[in-house]
DNA sequence: TATTAGCACTCAGGAAGGTAGAGTGCTAAC
DNA sequence: GTTAGCACTCTACCTTCCTGAGTGCTAATA
């Protein structure tokens, strides 16, 4: 059956009404509110149409319909509009916007902030991974006789450190000279080229007296692993998950709860939006937001997600970046029944205002090398 | 009136009971476990005695007796016992403990973590707060022509790290210089003691070619701004109180977890203990745990925190010091139907351990100098 | 005088039943 | 193709009733 011009009306109508209430909608709800001029029994067949193409559902045979995982999507595809930030809006993120432009992380765990408060969904934000950056200058701090700090920058700007033990012995010069060593050899080369191969590479080039330096290479090594593994996530506004009464089921809201916890299981949650859209990408229709010139929002719904706890949720991604490359992604999470535009909208106005940021902060000073 | 050995007994096996099960103990209940050879009607005779007194409660005229905060004030204070870890979870802590001796801050969040895990309560940590310490070495690591990278250590090992983006035109070498001077004019002080006339003195002192780099001294005056205002804490497990049917309701749970989402309240929940405290200290009569070779366990029962949303609650905190300061503090939340001496124990062990730790890491070569 | 048996009383919580209202599907008329 | 009308279904909610746990009080007992 082709889905006509009405039945895409009454779809669309129902979809909103259901955001807007959570409440199954009625044939004669929209008979009154849509003004197409049909009465309920008419809507109602064509809602009894809808259910069996399967863009709707009823809970029960005496209720009203509620959009399925399908409905949903074609509604995102086909029917929703680009929803236009109020000036309230506007301004409220301006004001927010306006703090913190210190470290990258902390900027990260902002956007996670804002991007909650901003929509009132529960937000995340990716921190920027590491293993692709190439290192820009590692640093040997000496603290005191016993310890010295390892600082590695990489050219996207981010850092990590750490502090280390080692011997009294050694001598403020000596790490100085080490330290330029290990720029020399280091400099250049991305996390995941240096390996346990290429450290030991370095020990064999170095002079014998530097032996006793050893275990500072053995800790950047671990430093190394150690960011391979991260994958920090920054979650926020968990509790937002209260204001929508999908989740007012005690065991809902805690599995839900439990699953946000859980940092690694986030994460893999994360990747499934860019997994899913790799192989959309070979079908040959692509999905309306791909197209445009917007940040590149995606969209997963409900049953979309592979992972149980996430089936009757949505998550709305953006990717963000520093010159080219991807660095990480910010985005939401909440109930199948989102405000789906508003949500790109806010999104893609965030990470778009991200992107200028972390861009004017650190891909100038790359294109200046 | 007096409050007998036999009420005590009563008393303390109602709490054990209640503890145990949530559930209202009875008369009958108690007449048969405790073997004291008497009967239900003798027993509720003594309840209703120490109802009377304050130290019971009822939640409704057919229900048995629950403990009031007063009840398990006297409970923690005179009669709970020393809880013995058992082998199992002395072992359990070993293993869990092996992990992780990077950095500070990794160190707290781990100590945090373990502690929800292994009493089942939610648990947190503060970070250490640096105002205290003393500032022992301040770099400057160039990291491009036009960023730097600004690091502070203090004598207990806390560190903080920034980067800043300065003119083009500073010279490496200035900056190397530059550094040599800051270190010079700042190391020994506290961040307490380095203010804006402090800033200002330095700038006055300094020769005039310095001018370009005063702005990294206003960073420098930024960073120990923030450092004063921040308090982190780390808040773990979470997702623990579920477990208790005391926040089975969904507006306690939600109450509950928006109190722990805001990391504001939990400092100043935290902060109490210690005020409370302080006040009891002037009392003659000292509180049980602290006259004992421990760790200072501190506990607060419902109404005695100050804030609404904890009336319900309990907090059991250690401080957690390198050599004689109290760097911060950790502890659990939970109803206060808590099984206080396992927790106290649990703490107990976990705040040594850590101290131990610590001072391995920091306090030795705090004392070369 | 302290303890206990006995009994009437209270109350929460669950089961059973009954009702109202929202919404449907179907049929027959327009 | 659309619509009015109607019988039907199902949930949500309310009321009522009942049970069991536990109490307080009284009178008898050691």
């Amino acid at each position: 059956m082709d889905i006509g011009e009405r039945k895409k009306q009454i779809l669309h109508s129902v979809i909103n009404e259901y955001i807007a209430s959570a409440e199954p909608v009625g044939s004669r709800h929209i008979a009154k509110n849509l003004g197409l001029g049909l009465s309920s029994a008419t809507i109602r067949n064509e809602m009894a149409d809808l259910e069996e193409m399967g863009y709707l559902e009823q809970p029960h045979t005496s209720a009203g319909r509620v959009p399925s995982d399908k409905g949903y999507r074609y509604y995102v595809n086909e029917l929703m509009g680009d929803y236009q930030l109020s000036l309230k809006e506007l301004n409220m993120l301006k004001t927010m916007m306006q703090f913190q432009l210190g470290q990258l992380d902390k900027v990260m765990k902002s956007a996670a902030d804002f991007l909650s408060q901003f929509t009132h969904y529960t937000a995340f934000a990716t921190a920027p991974e590491m293993k692709q950056g190439a290192i820009k200058t590692i640093e040997l701090v000496p603290i005191d006789v016993s310890s010295i700090l390892i600082i590695l920058v990489t050219n996207e700007g981010v850092m990590k450190n750490r502090r280390v033990m080692i011997s009294p012995n050694v001598t403020v010069e000596f790490i100085h000279k080490f330290s330029d060593l290990l720029k020399e050899k280091l400099s250049g080369y991305t996390l995941e080229e240096i390996n346990v191969v290429k450290i030991q590479e370095i020990k064999t080039a170095m002079q014998t007296n530097f032996e006793m330096l050893f275990p500072i290479l053995d800790f950047i090594s671990d430093i190394i692993e150690d960011v391979r593994k991260e994958t920090d996530v920054y979650v926020s506004g968990t509790t937002n998950i209260f204001n929508f009464p999908e989740y007012s089921d005690l065991d809902k809201a805690r599995e839900f709860l439990e699953f946000l916890d859980d940092k690694q299981s986030v994460t893999k949650a994360l990747k499934e939006p860019e997994i899913a859209e790799k192989e959309a990408e070979k079908a040959p229709k692509k999905a309306k937001e791909t197209g445009k010139d917007k940040a590149k929002v995606r969209i997963m719904i409900g049953k979309e997600n592979q992972l149980d706890v996430m089936r009757s949720s949505s998550v709305v991604t953006a990717n963000y970046y520093v010159g080219d490359r991807v660095m990480g992604k910010l985005g939401i999470i909440g109930p199948t029944r989102m405000d789906y535009s508003k949500a790109v909208a806010k999104i893609d106005r965030i990470s778009r205002y991200l992107n200028k940021i972390l861009n004017e902060l650190y891909f100038d000073d790359n294109n200046k090398e």
